[in-house]
RNA sequence: CGGGACGUAGCGCAGCUUGGUAGCGCGCAGCGUUCGGGACGCUGAGGUCGCGGGUUCAAAUCCCGCCGUCCCGACCA
């Protein structure tokens, strides 16, 4: 390709609503233009690093056996409003009716598609198991789209779907993408980890989420500092400890006025706030429930909203204490009768002997045991990470890091087959639904990623597999003829080895060429100049390294080609 | 949606406090010079000052409302 005849509008200044790498430069550079909040066109350059992307991506699901196909973007509403997503995605949902006042969306992700596809085409066990995926246009209406390309509205998404008779067979699907997902982002040169995620309004059960490491990532994530526990903060859960037994105290009622905190009741009495134990209150769907957790720590409601889904959770207003008769402030879990729920997180097993309410104002218990002085009906994970806390798996300090999720696979399940009444007959004549998987990856986001990890203060350092072009070709002297038909014979045997070059012949000085050439980080420049022509040289720049050689000119072509293998 | 900031030529900005009819740099067009790290000179084009209303003889400037964009918090590829 000649620069003359492409459309690579850079920027010579930082635009004004850029604030990370990847936006900056990914604007600057000529890759994409914002057209609204969120809404970007991407332009030729970007399109060519986005159809690198996708190419690695298609060749790993194909090669995963997984089959290509394209379902529509604009979807009727009713099936989502069958399976409660019209409703759980709520405003992210980008809703619009027909003529006919019928209601319709624009796709956010298609599980409810595929479900009723393979009802309607898949009707046997022999059929099955089915991996599907499209390459399209994604619609969500973010609360705030940010950062440039990481959080956007409408995005290219690859999205795969696998369809099986069993949960041994999903398993299986599962394992299969899992795997074609680490070979992607290698291949993509990112540099990422692999998380326990929450499964968020996609639901279902396992879940895996691959995060870039970045420093502006939106997401944080916990990892072990012995490096075998990696989780999603929000998933994230402490090591569960050695249970504590019943303690030696007996139940005792004590004054403890003007504590309703934790806090003040932890300084008052002169112990440690691990020792109180705290009983927040909720309503899920219409029952109290009594959420148990060490004084020190917090209920994570998201936890916990998973645990009771679909029931609603909602945590006690100060108008509930009252009308319920609890006292506020001083909530303890002796004496609750059988219309109260009582949930405890599994660290409350490593406590006894607690501090905890006595159920009237100003006036605590200490000594309270579990079973001995009062009940719970669960035990569960329902507190929230902090740093600090004990890897679950070897008890190692946990670290957090910041990272942006360029991939999420999912096992639905029956999530979404069983609500929508997707249904096969299995070897036994009976209908079973499909249990399924589904697995994302955005592009936007693979691009923007790998101009976080990888750029300097002049520019963009692109891998070769991505970068727009792997080889630029500068003109830096332009009326010098013979320079100018050297550098011609050079593109002209690069482009007959296979080389993705472009030359940068545009009417401009040699000093914007070098700049932009820097700015949009082909892997390997070729400079062409007069200067070296009458030394019989060109010159050669690796832009990862910036480590410049020379190369005799009638063996530029090999040298580029050499220089390009050692490129990562 | 809550909190903060911004909106003046394609891009980056000044002007606004103290109203008098818009300016700088880059880019763009023409001519000439230059030609290996964002060249130089001359000439020129380009603006509903985000939109609507109000105050005033007069509004980019003051007041009210709205819209848009970005940043910080609740969602996700």
């Amino acid at each position: 390709m000649r620069l003359s005849k492409l459309f690579v509008p850079t920027l010579r200044e930082d635009p004004a609503d850029a604030e990370i790498a990847s936006h900056r430069l990914l604007l600057r550079g000529g890759f994409v233009r914002q057209v609204m909040s969120g809404v970007y066109t991407i332009l030729p350059l970007g399109l060519r690093t986005i159809r690198k992307i996708e190419a690695i991506v298609r060749d790993e699901m194909d090669a995963a056996g997984s089959i290509e196909l394209r379902m529509p973007i604009l979807l009727p509403a009713d099936p989502w409003r069958a399976t409660g997503r019209y409703d759980l995605y709520g405003e992210t949902l980008f809703k619009l009716t027909d003529r006919h006042d019928r209601d319709l969306i624009l796709g956010p992700t298609q599980e409810e598609v595929v479900a009723l596809m393979a009802a309607a085409d898949l009707p046997s066990y022999r059929d099955l198991p089915k991996n599907v995926y499209q390459v399209e246009w994604k619609y969500r209406d973010e609360f705030r789209p940010r950062f440039g390309l990481l959080r956007v509205r409408e995005f290219l998404m690859k999205d795969a779907y696998s369809i099986d008779r069993d949960e041994d067979g999903m398993r299986e699907s599962y394992r299969i993408m899992y795997e074609a997902y680490e070979r992607i982002y290698a291949r993509c040169g990112v540099d990422y980890v692999i998380v326990e995620a929450d499964p968020g309004q996609i639901g279902g059960g396992v879940n895996h989420e691959f995060m870039a490491r970045a420093t502006v990532g939106e997401d944080l994530f916990v990892e072990c500092e012995n490096g075998d526990y990696l989780a999603d903060t929000e998933a994230a859960r402490p090591m569960v400890p050695e249970p504590a037994g019943e303690g030696t105290e007996s139940l005792t009622e004590i004054d403890t006025p003007d504590t309703p905190t934790i806090d003040a009741l932890a300084s008052l009495l002169g112990v440690a706030p691990s020792k109180t134990l705290k009983c927040v209150m909720f309503d899920v769907a219409g029952t109290t429930t009594a959420v148990l957790v060490p004084g020190d720590r917090e209920v994570n409601v998201e936890k916990l909203g998973k645990l009771m889904f679909p029931a609603k959770v909602r945590p006690f207003q100060d108008t509930d204490f009252g009308a319920r008769g609890f006292a506020k402030g001083y909530v303890g879990p002796q004496g609750f009768d059988g219309n109260v729920q009582v949930l405890a997180d599994l660290t409350v097993r490593g406590g006894n002997d607690w501090v905890t309410g006595s159920n009237a104002k100003d006036r605590h218990v200490t000594g309270a045991n579990v079973d001995r002085d009062f009940r719970v009906d669960r035990w569960e994970d329902v507190v929230e990470f902090r740093e600090g806390d004990r890897c679950p798996i070897d008890g190692g300090t946990l670290r957090i890091g910041r990272s942006i999720v360029v991939g999420h696979i999912y096992q639905l399940g029956t999530k979404y087959s069983e609500p929508l009444g997707a249904r096969f007959v299995d070897e036994d004549g009976t209908e079973k639904p499909y249990v399924m998987g589904s697995y994302g990856i955005g592009f936007g986001r693979i691009m923007a990623t790998t101009v976080e990890q990888r750029h300097d203060d002049v520019g963009m350092v692109w891998p070769k597999v991505l970068a727009p072009f792997e080889v630029v070709i500068v003109i830096a002297t332009r009326d010098h003829d013979a320079t100018v038909a050297e550098a011609e014979r050079i593109y002209e045997e690069l482009r007959g080895r296979g080389v993705d070059v472009v030359i940068d012949d545009r009417e401009q000085s040699a000093g914007v060429k070098f700049a932009d050439a820097d700015l949009i980080g082909y892997p390997v420049q070729v400079v062409v100049g007069k200067r070296g022509l009458e030394a019989g040289t060109v010159d050669l720049k690796l832009r990862a390294t910036g480590d410049k050689t020379q190369a005799p000119i009638a063996e530029a072509s090999a040298a580029v080609v050499d220089l390009l293998a050692t490129a990562p």
